[in-house]
DNA sequence: CCAACTATATTAATTAAATTAACTAATTAT
DNA sequence: ATAATTAGTTAATTTAATTAATATAGTTGG
């Protein structure tokens, strides 16, 4: 069923861009948002008199004057509302605790010990909420809600997480489960994705329109936001960045194809080729440790990470050419070692892009650091309480 | 300036539910139109009965009844309002004449001998333009614009062909030259782009939400349509898949870089590798006659066409992974070797292709052939005619 | 063939929410 | 102190959807 043309949606989406307005420029005066949304003077009012009573908006000390009755100035209630996000890797599930502006009040984490089962999976997630309900004072029915950022294929229909791959799991209840413990709003999602929301949401890009977040671990995943949405695909599948083909005829990567990016540019398989150049093939590297090399001095490894940022840059290349957006952001374990992967990741997209107008997207790291997919979870709850709109027409 | 919540845009949400649920319903009733779009009756007669002042909807006898009161049935008004559509391409300009049906009511050609410069470029498109007028005795203000596919890169706002690469050509102010001349609302899109709104407008693929149209011919471009609306990019120049590496270590490409989709799959390349392989690299081959000794039954060119076919399925399949769209709709020139071709990328694809869920993605030939972008050219106008909400939010 | 029923479509009254215009409030500049 | 200026609210108006009632035009069953 569509989205209609109601006095609702009339409603809320006045209040969406009001909303909006406020937390990207707070604090912000009623008469300021109506000026910068050309929405008139009493719809705002109106519209910020709801929000206030529903605790989303503040009320500050008065601005500045030119000649005239002193502004009062609007934030957003950061510590009205607060949401526990969840970055359940292949490796660790991390959880937060953060209230709306994306602070941090509690962390946890736990290692994952394969083999695993689903049901052990939940209840390490059941833990890890456990542990942070536990360890706050704040009100319960002042969170709403549970936001996981899950690796692999999700279905965020149902909030299920399909397939796991490193896990080797398949189809976790993850929403049915933590809804019955826990009795609040779950929402899951791919973790690249949400990466990609969070670095919209928290990331300072302001009003970018376009923007892909790529994910650059043990996988690499891609999250597609427009126009402060995430795009899903027809399935929910897309951002399947890891797996483009971009040599052919290259080395054989685990889904039986050859010449995949993830061949290349995944954590292992730069240990891997460090390791291979380096004849010591024998002693297993880790990611970690080539970056700890180069970072050392050590050529060999340097030019390992060198040729990695080379062919990042080249599946970028592609994803500029085909989605031409404003902004790429890189985030990801790999990106640890962006000192010496970003200047070959800029040079070759520079280098190789078509046109003048490509040249301009911004490709940057992003400044969430390892925290990006936990905000991303945090976001995924921000979206519904500052968005409620869907699709229309 | 962002759209706000006003009551036109209510009305106009409405609107469009209702056109275009009768344009790819008709026939079919107010009461119909109201339950399946949720819409109530009254809203429904109202928005109804300005359309039929417009003239864009009429009714007809009346429908079948079950017990009841027989529903007026309702059609768009295919041949109030008229439509010319320019196909610019690196070879020839084509145009027709359409009405809102897409139903083609005259035609011209003409070649494009080079070199050429922007002024006759242009002098070539308004001679289209006046025989198409000149042979019709349609009355002139019923025709309510122009729509221009052109290839290479575009930008729609200025309406300006920015760099028409076989042409030799920047900077062509189509849109201000022709609204200048004509009086008319010119729209100018990228041909590949203009294509997959053609094809989702009149491709009969219903309610088809995510949709990617591929045009492999002299080069290789593709167009996302979502929603209905076209997916340009932040440069507006998203869709450049035929510049996507797939070989990094692959021959070299016009634009410089290695292992280009199109330096495998488009017209030229085709023909080159057959030369090649027959060894008579020294007779100039076409395309087509690659296509016509294939259809013969020669087995080395349905070789060569057959090795297109997987090279274009890893294309694809990049494609699938990254945007998941629900349906591909292929079509250009090379297309027409469909039957040679069309195996090997199916075939491809399912090999390729990661999970269960994006295998359901549909290839398939577009069902317009050569007038796919010709009628793209010509939705760009009925898009305005018919959905003239942009973006909300 | 007529009464009972059913589905379609319109009209009238109501309601939601934006807009316009007028006004109050608070401050700076003269 | 007064005029000018800016912020914000209140009241009246307008747009367009919704609800309820009614008219329209049939079908069906006795």
């Amino acid at each position: 069923m569509q989205q209609r043309g109601t006095f609702q949606l009339m409603k809320s989406v006045n209040r969406s861009i009001i909303l909006n307005k406020i937390r990207t420029s707070e604090p912000i005066s009623r008469a300021q948002i109506a000026k910068e949304t050309s929405l008139t003077p009493p719809t705002v009012s109106t519209i910020v008199k709801e929000l206030i009573e529903q605790r989303l908006v503040r009320e500050s000390t008065l601005g500045h004057s030119s000649g005239g009755r002193k502004p009062t100035m609007l934030h957003i209630n950061h510590s009205s509302f607060y949401v526990i996000g969840i970055d359940a890797g292949p490796e660790t599930i991390k959880g937060v605790l953060s209230d709306l502006s994306g602070e941090i009040l509690q962390r946890t984490v736990s290692p994952i010990n394969k083999p695993i089962t689903n049901e052990r999976f939940l209840s390490i997630l059941k833990e890890n909420i456990y542990t942070i309900l536990k360890s706050t004072e704040i009100s319960h029915d002042q969170i709403i809600g549970i936001g996981i950022a899950m690796h692999g294929v999700v279905d965020i229909e149902t909030g299920t997480s399909l397939v796991a791959p490193i896990l080797n799991l398949r189809n976790i209840p993850i929403k049915d489960v933590l809804e019955e413990e826990f009795n609040i709003t779950i929402k899951v999602e791919n973790d690249a994705r949400a990466m990609a929301l969070g670095e919209s949401w928290f990331g300072g890009h302001g009003e970018a329109e376009s923007m892909v977040a790529v994910n650059i671990g043990r996988g690499v995943g891609a999250g597609v936001v427009m126009n402060g949405k995430l795009y899903h695909g027809a399935q929910g599948i897309a951002g399947e960045f890891g797996h483009m083909t971009i040599d052919m005829n290259g080395t054989i990567c685990d889904c039986g194809n050859r010449g995949c990016l993830q061949t290349f540019v995944s954590g292992a398989a730069i240990a891997e080729r460090a390791g291979k150049q380096i004849n010591q093939s024998k002693v297993a590297l880790t990611g970690k440790e080539v970056f700890e090399y180069a970072q050392k001095g050590n050529p060999l490894y340097m030019d390992v990470l060198h040729e990695t940022g080379k062919v990042i840059g080249i599946g970028l290349t592609n994803l500029i050419h085909l989605l031409n957006p404003q902004k790429i952001v890189l985030g990801g374990g790999v990106m640890k070692s962006e000192e010496f992967i970003m200047p070959a990741i800029l040079e070759t997209i520079q280098q190789r892009v078509l046109t003048t107008e490509a040249r301009k997207t911004e490709v940057i790291v992003t400044h969430l650091g390892e925290d990006a997919t936990l905000l991303g979870a945090v976001s995924l709850l921000l979206v519904e309480l500052f968005n409620p709109i869907k699709e229309i027409g």
